[in-house]
DNA sequence: CGCCGCGTTGAAGAAAATCAAAGCACGTGG
DNA sequence: CCACGTGCTTTGATTTTCTTCAACGCGGCG
């Protein structure tokens, strides 16, 4: 079992990783779905469900509104857990749906207690990537309550090309976003109108690259001064993680 | 110790729990301090920071920005745990403020380690308690970005509405909110100014009061026909807990 | 070809922010 | 007891941001 598996490989940076947590990790995996772009992959108010570990390709989770408004909550990228948040609820809160064409891997709620069990290490891990989860979560909630449309989205665009950093490896100044200008407002509260208009202003300050609807950023560092990011991607705190994960 | 405690009585309602988780939880409110009303306890970007059980009173978590304004990002009420959320960062990425007069018992982080050490089930429910902060994070979201002051105002007045019956176990009706206009407007990613018009509209039709300074509702069923909740403050899976938490 | 999804553009209107000022309860000190 | 300050609420006038409605362009694809 050599083959590369980006849930391992993100999680080992955030602590040392045993090869029996490596096995039982790459068992989430085993299960391999692929879905073509734009697909629901679980609906919203669906009960008794499974989690997700992303292999390829972006997804997000959303919730619909009577109003036929969407509120999109998190993207999904290569290497992420999908249903941590809502684990303990019997419903889903939020459908998910693919952005581009993906492999998703479903795996019991039942596999994650057993990890629990069975590595405290790993537990913590997890813990830690849904802390993490959680302040993405708090960064929106600034945003979209105390930013206006153009921070908002640079602010925006620089979460997902961070995220595509830790993701790929790459280090490529080029990154695309596959997002449609609608989705990245109904991540933001904002009409996809008022998203195009933006994303000129952008465009004509040379901070973002718009062609033939593929959304690339040039320089993330112009984009940073910009967007007035402050509550800069909080690193982790090693040392209790150390200290807690001691088996 | 058989002095009442607002922790053991909100988590109890969770799951079951031993005596001995009992004695755990109580131990985390030995260290009583009191603070005045609109009281710094904790500031923004803190290192090594303990965590906090509020006893009495309410307090607040909010994030200052340089321009000035503020984002409140939570009420904290008696037997809420204040501190869960930023964990593993270093850094804590909030401040504490108090609203009222209260009473706040901290505890150091390793008291957290030990407890998830010792009780399993004891874990388990601080994890369901830490996954509804975050439905109350993801219903925040929404509000702000999908919905107009008139409903975010009732949808937040709800919420607050309900979180206090939980702590109280009072049944009145009649129902009162210490906060100001202005932490409301901080809550919502609105101005003060438009809180005030809001809650004028909102008195206008019967659906709260506000005399001296203190909101009331006196009828939450017709607020919340206005607010159109969704999310419906989602019910905890007890079979999964039940399952998790098998010693 | 014609349709469909997405992006682009304009004009009009609504929601909320900003600026400015006044009122009102409450505490404090003369 | 009254004058005064302070913090919160209330109100009006004005401006900004964002939405809504409506239309058109444009590339891909059956």
């Amino acid at each position: 079992m050599s083959e590369y598996s980006c849930l391992v490989d993100r999680l080992s940076n955030i602590g040392d990783l045993t090869d029996g947590d490596i096995e039982l990790l790459k068992s989430l995996e085993k299960d391999q779905r692929s879905y073509q772009a734009g697909v629901t992959v679980r609906e919203q108010g669906q009960i008794g469900r499974d989690l997700y570990v992303v292999s390829e390709g972006w997804a997000y989770s959303a919730v619909d509104m009577e109003n036929g408004n969407r509120q999109i909550l998190n993207i999904h990228m290569p290497g992420d857990m999908i249903g941590i948040g809502d684990l303990a609820f019997e419903h889903s809160m939020s459908s998910v749906i693919t952005v581009t064409d993906a492999v998703l891997c479903p795996f019991p709620r039942s596999r994650l207690s057993d990890i629990f069990e069975r590595s405290l290490r790993l537990a913590t891990i997890l813990f830690i990537v849904d802390t993490r989860q959680h302040a993405l979560l708090v960064d929106r909630v600034i945003a979209i309550g105390q930013r206006e449309a153009f921070q908002r989205i640079s602010h925006l665009l620089l979460e997902l090309c961070q995220r595509t950093l830790e993701c790929t490896h790459n280090n490529i100044q080029d990154l695309v976003i596959p997002l449609t200008q609608q989705q990245i407002g109904e991540m933001l509260g904002l009409t996809s109108i008022h998203v195009n208009r933006t994303f000129k202003r952008l465009q004509d300050e040379q901070l973002v690259m718009v062609s033939r609807g593929k959304i690339s950023v040039p320089d993330m560092g112009r984009l940073a001064e910009v967007a007035d990011v402050q509550t800069a991607f909080a690193e982790i705190d090693l040392k209790w993680l150390k200290q807690a994960a001691e088996d």
